[in-house]
DNA sequence: GTCTATATTCAGATAGAC
DNA sequence: GTCTATCTGAATATAGAC
C-alpha cells in the first residue's frame, strides 16, 4: 500500500468517527485533520471537498449495512419461515448500525444534517436499502406469515425508524447489546407488546 | 396586544416554520428575518440570541405535544384497557407531530442538529415526555395487558422512534393521514405484524 | 505530500442613527 | 422598534513554498 493510500484511509476513518459521534455539522475539515495530526489544507490533496469526503464515508457505511443484512439472509436454511427472515435482517441491521463501527453509524447520525446535494447523492442508496425491507415484508405477507391488513410502507418505516432511532440513545457498554436491541425490536414488531389474545382489528387504509 | 408582542409572535412562528422544514443548521437569523420582512439585526431587539429564540420555539412544541397526549389520556373512560391508553396516546402523538403545525414538528426535525447547550436545556423536557410513555408501559405490564418479558426501555424507544422517524418521510397530503399513521404504529407495536399464533418466546434480557 | 499563509463567504451579534 | 453599517469568528477552499 502506498503512503497516499494509507493517509487517505486515515482521513476516511477519522471522518467516519467524527460523523458517527458529532454529526455532519460539527465535523469540520480542521477537526478531521487535527485528529490525525495534519493541517486542514492537506486534506484537499486527497479529497476535492468536504462533501466529497463525507459522501465516500457514507457510501462505505451503506455498503457495510447492506452487506451485513444480505449475508444474514443468505445464511438462512431453505424453507425458513418469513418471520425468521425478518428476524435475522433486523438483528443484522442492529449489529451493523449499533455495534459495527463508525461507518454505518455515520449514516444514521448524520442523515438529518446533510446539505441537499449530499441527500440527493444518497437517495438511490437509501431507496435500495429500503427495497430490502419492502421485499421482506411483501414476501412475509404473501407467504401468509404476516398479516395483510397493515400498510406496508408504514410497516417498513416503523422498523427502520425504530432501528435508526436506537442510535440516538444506544450506548455501547450498556447492559443491552446491539443484537439484544435487534431481538427486542423484532419481538415488538412481529409479535407485539400485547400479552392477551390477538386483537387485530382490520385498519381501514 | 402590543405591537412588540405581535412582532415577537411573528418571529416565533417564522422560526418554528423554518425549524420544522429545514432544521436547525439551515435556519439562520437572516432567513427568519427575511421571511417576515425584517432586517436580521431587528430580531435581536426581541431575543437575545438565535439559541434563545430556538429554545423558546422548542419549549412551545414540547408543551403542545405533551398537552395533546395528556388530553387524550384524560378523556379515556374509567376502567379502560391499558392497551387502549397506549393507543390514544400514540395517535395523539402522531397527530401532534405530523399534523399539528410547526412547533411540535420543529422539535423532531431539529433534534439531531442542536448544539450541546440547547440539548441540555431540553433534556429535562424530553425526559418528562419519556416518562409519560414509561408509565403507560409500566401500567400496561402491571395490569397484565402487556407482556412482561420485554425490556421496557427498548419498548418505549421503539414507540417514540417509530413516531419521530415518521416525520422524515411523512408528507402532508399523503393518502395516509396522521391519525392513520398512529393507528398503524399502534397495531404494529401492540399486536404485531405476525398473522399466525403468538410466538412470544421469552427474550433473555 | 504536507506545509504556511491567505482568500472568501457567511454566520451570529453589536453600535448607533432615526 | 427597526434600520444601516460593521465587527468577529469560524469554516471551506486555494496558492505557492518546501
Amino acid at each position: 500500500m502506498k503512503k497516499s493510500d494509507r493517509t487517505r484511509q486515515d482521513i476516511l476513518d477519522a471522518t467516519a468517527s467524527s460523523l458517527a459521534t458529532v454529526g455532519y455539522t460539527a465535523t469540520t475539515v480542521k477537526s478531521i485533520a487535527e485528529s490525525i495530526g495534519m493541517q486542514d489544507a492537506s486534506i484537499y490533496y486527497h479529497f476535492a471537498s468536504k462533501d466529497e469526503l463525507v459522501g465516500q464515508v457514507l457510501d462505505i457505511g451503506t455498503s457495510l449495512a447492506v452487506d451485513a443484512v444480505d449475508r444474514a439472509l443468505a445464511e438462512l436454511p431453505d424453507g425458513h419461515d418469513q418471520r425468521e427472515a425478518l428476524r435475522v435482517a433486523i438483528i443484522a441491521h442492529a449489529e451493523a448500525v449499533l455495534g459495527g463501527g463508525d461507518y454505518p453509524r455515520a449514516n444514521v447520525r448524520s442523515f438529518g444534517q446533510l446539505p441537499p446535494d449530499l441527500v440527493s447523492r444518497h437517495r438511490k442508496g437509501h431507496r435500495d436499502y429500503g427495497q430490502i425491507w419492502t421485499r421482506l415484508i411483501d414476501d412475509g405477507v404473501e407467504s401468509g406469515a404476516l398479516r395483510s391488513d397493515l400498510n406496508r410502507s408504514v410497516a417498513r418505516l416503523v422498523i427502520i425508524g425504530a432501528l435508526c432511532w436506537a442510535i440516538e440513545w444506544f450506548d455501547a457498554g450498556e447492559t443491552v447489546s446491539a443484537s439484544e436491541v435487534g431481538e427486542h425490536v423484532f419481538q415488538m414488531v412481529v409479535n407485539g407488546l400485547s400479552a392477551g389474545q390477538l386483537q387485530q382489528n382490520a385498519v381501514s387504509v
